[in-house]
RNA sequence: GGGCUAUUAGCUCAGUUGGUUAGAGCGCUUCCUUGACAUGGAAGAGGUCAGUGGUUCGAAUCCACUAUAGCCCACCA
C-alpha cells in the first residue's frame, strides 16, 4: 500500500467502475424491494449543502439496504423548475439585448430546451461526486415524455371528477412579470407607510361643506387608498359595542357615490386602527373571503400592469396605481373625506424575481380542490400506514392538510407543462348554448385532437378544425409535475414492470422546508392515483447553516461549497463527517474545520490498513482466515475484540433500521478508532500468538470496512481491495452487511460479556497507572514499581502485557486488603498502587489529598443518604442499589488510602 | 396572533420508555516524533443540564409557569 492514500485518484476509479459495471442498476424481479426516490433538483441548481445532507442520508440507507441482499433501486432525476429556469434563460437573452416576447413563445421553449441541454446536467454530474449510488440509467426529468403524459393525464381525470376548477381568485400578482406568485414566491420586506383615515359618510346623514366634518360617518383606516374605488362594505368586529348600531345601515363611498353596506364579521380587529374596515374584495386576500362570506361583488379596479381600468372612475383610469393613490388622496381632502394621516410601519410584498411590489388581483385561475384529497391522506398518517421520523413532524403535517386551501395550479409563464384545456376560437362556430352566461367553453383532454373530438361533439359542428381550438397559454405550476414524482418516474401511465415491483416507495428523505409544497402533495397523489400511499417512512432531517446560525446563502457569502470540500478533503471525508455532526431531530451549524473529522478518519482508516499488511508481511502469512482461529486457545484480548465487533454490528443494524444515521456514524467510528485501534492493535503489537491475532484483525477489520462502506463508500472499497478482501472485478456494495457472529462461534471462541469487561478492566488499569505517573510527574523514561490489589486470579496472567503498557519494571500482585501506603487508583481490575520511592514535594502533595479527601467525602455522605432511604433500596431496580452500594464502599476505601497517603506526607 | 422546537463543557452537539459521580468531537493545558498513523498517541482541566415551582424514593429526562432564541403558517386593514 502507498503511504498516504490518494482520495482523488480512488474515488474517480471506483465511481467510473460501479456506474459503468452497474453496480447502482437492479430489475424488478426477485428479492425484496427497496426503493426511494430522489427530491429532484432544479435542473438549474448547483449542488449545496443540503443536496449533500440530504443525498449522504439516502445513500447511506441505499447501499445499507443493497449490502442487506434488498433489490434496491434509487432513482435520480432534476425538475424542470418553471419559474427559476424561465427566468435564468431570460437573463441570458438580456444579456443579448432581447426579451423572451421578442422570440416569441415557441421559439423561447425552444431556447430553454437548448439550456437545458447545454447546462442542465451540471447538478447530475456534480451528484456523482458524492458517491451517490443512484440508477443513473433511469434518470427521469420532470418535464421530460412520460411526465408530461403523466401530467396531462392527471389534469383530465381530475378535471373529469370536478377536482379542477377555473375560477375567479385573489392571486399574488407582479404586475411587471405579468404571473401569479405563489405565496412562497412572495417575500415580505419591512415598509414605512401611512395609514390615511377616511370618513364614509352614513346614508341619510346631511352631506357637510367642503373641508368640513360630515355629522355622521365612519371613520375607516387604510394603508391602500387607490383601491377605494373597488370597495364594496365596510366591516365592523361583530362584538364591538361601539359600532353595532350601524351594522345593516349603508355608508356612501367617497367620490364615487355608490352606497355600500356596514357589515359585521369576526376578521376585524377591534384594537387595530379604527376598528373599521373597508372590504376591497377583488383587491385584498382577506377581503376576498370576506366578501366570499358576505356575498360581496368584487370590482376590479386594475388591470395586468397594476394601472387603474376604467371601473376606478373615469377620472382615474389610466393611471398607474400609485399615481392614483395621490390624486385620490388629494381629491379625499379636497372633498372633506380624509380627516388625518398617521405614519405605519407595515410589511409589503415583493417579487422574488424582479422585486416590483406585489398586487392582489382577481384573476381567472386554475385550480385542484384539496380537500376531497387531503382526507385520504390525513388517514394514511392517522393510521400509521406512512410512518414520519421524527413523529413529531406529523403534527405539522396535520396542521397544514386540516386547514388546506384550494391550490391554484396555472402560471403565467412560458416554461413548463401547457395546460390542456381549449377553447374555442371567437370566429368558430361555437353553436348557440355555448354563449350565455359569459362562460366559456372549455375543453380539456390529453391532446389537442382528442378535445377536438369533444368539441365537434358538444357543438355539433363538425366542420371544427383544430386551427379553431385555442389553447389555455398558462403552464402548471411545476408541482404540479413533481407531485407525481414517486410513479411517473416508474412509468404511469403505462403500466409498468417497474411500477408493479418498485412502488410505493419506502423511504423518503427530505426537509423540513418541502413537507407542504410536495411531501403533503406526493401523498395526495399517490393515494388518488394509485391507490396506495407513495411512500411508508418519511424521514425528514434538518437545515444545514453557516456557523453562526444563519441560512446559508451565496449572497451572504457564508455558505460552503461541498464540492470544494470533495477537492479538499475527499467526498468519504464530507459524508461521514456531515453523518456524523447531523441530527434529524434539528438543524446543523457547520463550518469548514468540522469536515476534518472526516478526512482525519479516512487518514485513520488508510494507516491502520497499512500496519495490518506490514504485521502479515512481517509474519509471512498474509491473510490468514478466521478459521485458522478455530480451535486455538484465544487470549482474553482477543476475545475481547470479536465480542466488541459482534456489539458493533448489533448495533448499527439496529441503528440504522431507526434512521438514526448519526448514532450509526458514531458507533462504527468508535468501534474502529477505539476498539480496533487504540485497542487491539496495539495489543497485536505485543500478542503472545500473532498469527491468531493477526487472522482476528483481519476479520474484525473486513467487517468494520462493510459496516462503514455505507458512510464511507470510496475508501471502504480501495481498502477492501488493497488488503485482498476482495478481488478484481468484485465490489464492496455487494458484499454481505455484517451481522455479528453466530452464536456457535461465539461458543467456540469462548467469548462473553464477562471476558469483555475484563478486559475492559484491565486498560482502566493501565490508565490508572498511566493517570498517577502523570500525576507524579514520573518521567516516560523512568520504569515504575506496581503493585496490583486484586482476588481475580485471571489477573497474574496478565502480568508480562502489564508491565509494557504501564512501562513497570515489576507488576506485583497482593491480596485485596493488604496494608499499603502508596498513591493508588481503584479500578475494576483491583486497585493499583504506584511505588514512587520518594520522588514527591511532601508539602504539595498533602495539600492536594486533604482536597481529594474533601471532594469524596461529600459524595459519600449523599451516596450514605440515598442508600439509608428506604424507599429508594425499595422502588430502585437491583442493579442501580448494588452499583451505589459498591460506589460507596469503592469511595471509602479511596478516601482511607489518602488517608494513609497522607501520613506517609506529613 | 396560531402552531412547532430548542436552551446540557469555551464551541458544535449526543444523552432511546425517569435510575451509576451527565458523554463525544473540536478547542484548551501538560507530556511524547517508540516502525500503522503528529490528519497521531498518553494524561488532564472544564458542566449546580436556562430559571422557578410541582409530580416522584429518585428529574437533564415528566408537568406548569417564566426568560431567551429559532422555525413554520397567517399577516394586519
Amino acid at each position: 500500500m502507498d503511504k498516504h492514500y490518494d482520495a482523488k485518484a480512488s474515488e474517480a476509479k471506483w465511481y467510473k467502475f460501479w456506474e459503468e459495471g452497474g453496480c447502482f442498476h437492479e430489475e424488478p424481479g426477485e428479492g425484496v424491494p427497496y426503493s426511494v426516490v430522489i427530491p429532484p433538483p432544479n435542473v438549474t441548481g448547483i449542488l449545496h449543502m443540503g443536496h449533500a445532507l440530504n443525498q449522504t442520508i439516502q445513500d447511506i440507507l441505499v447501499r445499507w439496504r443493497r449490502m442487506q441482499g434488498r433489490n434496491t433501486l434509487w432513482l435520480p432525476g432534476t425538475d424542470h423548475a418553471g419559474i427559476a429556469t424561465q427566468n435564468v434563460v431570460e437573463k441570458a437573452l438580456k444579456k443579448e439585448g432581447k426579451r423572451r416576447q421578442d422570440l416569441g413563445r415557441e421559439a423561447f421553449v425552444e431556447r430553454v430546451w437548448e439550456w437545458k441541454k447545454q447546462y442542465g446536467g451540471t447538478i447530475v454530474h456534480q451528484q456523482r461526486m458524492l458517491g451517490n449510488s443512484t440508477d443513473w440509467s433511469r434518470e427521469r426529468f420532470t418535464f421530460d415524455e412520460g411526465c408530461s403524459k403523466a401530467v396531462a393525464k392527471v389534469f383530465c381525470q381530475l378535471f373529469d371528477e370536478g377536482l379542477i376548477y377555473k375560477g375567479n381568485y385573489i392571486v399574488n400578482w407582479c404586475p411587471r412579470c405579468g404571473t401569479a406568485l405563489a405565496n412562497d414566491e412572495v417575500e415580505h420586506e419591512p415598509n414605512h407607510g401611512h395609514f390615511w383615515y377616511v370618513r364614509y359618510p352614513v346614508v341619510g346623514s346631511e352631506k357637510g361643506v367642503a373641508g368640513e366634518p360630515y355629522k355622521d360617518y365612519v371613520m375607516v383606516a387604510t394603508t391602500r387608498p387607490e383601491t377605494l374605488p373597488g370597495d364594496t362594505a365596510v366591516a365592523v368586529n361583530p362584538k364591538d359595542d361601539r359600532y353595532a348600531h350601524l351594522v345593516g345601515k349603508t355608508v356612501i363611498l367617497p367620490l364615487a357615490g355608490r352606497e355600500i353596506p356596514v357589515i359585521s364579521d369576526d376578521y376585524v380587529d377591534r384594537e387595530f386602527g379604527t376598528g373599521i374596515v373597508k372590504i376591497t374584495p377583488a383587491h385584498d386576500p382577506n377581503d376576498f373571503l370576506v366578501g366570499k362570506r358576505h356575498g360581496l361583488a368584487e370590482i376590479n379596479i386594475m388591470t395586468d400592469d397594476a394601472h387603474m381600468n376604467e371601473l376606478a372612475g373615469e377620472k382615474y383610469c389610466g393611471m398607474d396605481r400609485w399615481e392614483c393613490r395621490k390624486a385620490l388622496v388629494a381629491d379625499l381632502e379636497a372633498g372633506g373625506y380624509l380627516d388625518h394621516i398617521e405614519d405605519i410601519d407595515n410589511q409589503v410584498g415583493h417579487c422574488y424575481r424582479c422585486h416590483e411590489t406585489v398586487e392582489s388581483r382577481l384573476s381567472k385561475q386554475w385550480f385542484v380542490k384539496m380537500k376531497p384529497l387531503a382526507e385520504p391522506a390525513i388517514a394514511a398518517v392517522k393510521s400509521g400506514e406512512v410512518k414520519f421520523v421524527p413523529e413529531r413532524w406529523s403534527k405539522i403535517y396535520f396542521n397544514w392538510m386540516e386547514n388546506i386551501q384550494d391550490w391554484c395550479i396555472s402560471r403565467q409563464l412560458w416554461w413548463g407543462h401547457r395546460i390542456p384545456a381549449y377553447t374555442l376560437r371567437a370566429n368558430a362556430g361555437a353553436g348557440e348554448d355555448s354563449k350565455g352566461k359569459g362562460d366559456e367553453l372549455i375543453f380539456v383532454a390529453e391532446t389537442a385532437e382528442a378535445a377536438l373530438e369533444k368539441a365537434k361533439a358538444r357543438t355539433g359542428n363538425a366542420a371544427l378544425a383544430l386551427a379553431d381550438l385555442e389553447q389555455d397559454p398558462d403552464v402548471l405550476d411545476t408541482w404540479f409535475s413533481s407531485w407525481l414524482w414517486p410513479f411517473s418516474t416508474l412509468g404511469w401511465p403505462e403500466k409498468t414492470k417497474d411500477l408493479d415491483y418498485y412502488y410505493p416507495t419506502n423511504d423518503l428523505v427530505t426537509a423540513q422546508d418541502i413537507i407542504f409544497f410536495w411531501v403533503a402533495r406526493m401523498m395526495m397523489a399517490g393515494i388518488h392515483f394509485m391507490k396506495k400511499p407513495p411512500f411508508k417512512n418519511i424521514v425528514i432531517h434538518g437545515i444545514v447553516r453557516a456557523a453562526d446560525g444563519s441560512k446559508m446563502s451565496k449572497s451572504k457569502g457564508n455558505s460552503l461549497d461541498p464540492l470544494e470540500l470533495i477537492d479538499q478533503y475527499s467526498a468519504d471525508a464530507l459524508r461521514f463527517s456531515i453523518a456524523l455532526i447531523t441530527s434529524l431531530e434539528c438543524d446543523t451549524k457547520v463550518n469548514k474545520e468540522k469536515f476534518e473529522i472526516g478526512r482525519n478518519f479516512t487518514t485513520k482508516i488508510w494507516n491502520a490498513a497499512k500496519f495490518l499488511e506490514m504485521q502479515e508481511a512481517a509474519l509471512g502469512e498474509a491473510g490468514a482466515d478466521i478459521r485458522s482461529t478455530f480451535g486455538k486457545p484465544l487470549s482474553a484480548d482477543d476475545r475481547h475484540i470479536l465480542w466488541a465487533c459482534d456489539l458493533a454490528c448489533r448495533k448499527v443494524n439496529d441503528i440504522l433500521e431507526a434512521y438514526r444515521i448519526q448514532d450509526g456514524a458514531l458507533a462504527v467510528y468508535d468501534f474502529f478508532w477505539t476498539q480496533i485501534c487504540d485497542g487491539y492493535v496495539e495489543y497485536v503489537k505485543d500478542s503472545p500468538n500473532k498469527a491468531v491475532s493477526l487472522a482476528i484483525l483481519r476479520d474484525v477489520f473486513w467487517k468494520a470496512l462493510r459496516l462503514l462502506h455505507p458512510y464511507m463508500p470510496f475508501v471502504t472499497e480501495e481498502v477492501a481491495h488493497q488488503l485482498g478482501f476482495l478481488r478484481d472485478g468484485e465490489t464492496i456494495m455487494r458484499a454481505k452487511f455484517p451481522t455479528g457472529y453466530s452464536g456457535d462461534d461465539k461458543k467456540a471462541w469462548g467469548l462473553s460479556q464477562e471476558v469483555y469487561d475484563f478486559v475492559n478492566a484491565k486498560r482502566e488499569a493501565i490508565t490508572a497507572i498511566r493517570a498517577l505517573r502523570a500525576e507524579y510527574k514520573v518521567p516516560p523514561a523512568t520504569w515504575v514499581k506496581v503493585t496490583v490489589a486484586t482476588g481475580d486470579e485471571r489477573a497474574a496472567v496478565e502480568a508480562e502485557s502489564l508491565k509494557k503498557a504501564m512501562r513497570a519494571e515489576s507488576v506485583e500482585f497482593v491480596p485485596v486488603g493488604s496494608d499499603l501506603a502508596m498513591p493508588s487508583k481503584i479500578t475494576a481490575f483491583g486497585t493499583v498502587y504506584l511505588s514512587l520511592e520518594g520522588l514527591v514535594d511532601k508539602a504539595a502533595e498533602s495539600k492536594r489529598i486533604a482536597g481529594e479527601i474533601a471532594k469524596i467525602s461529600g459524595f459519600v455522605k449523599s451516596a450514605e443518604a440515598k442508600l439509608s432511604n428506604e424507599n429508594f433500596v425499595a422502588h430502585a431496580p437491583e442493579a442501580v442499589v448494588a452499583e451505589a452500594r459498591r460506589k460507596l464502599a469503592e469511595n471509602k476505601e479511596k478516601i482511607a488510602q489518602l488517608e494513609k497517603l497522607a501520613k506517609l506526607f506529613a
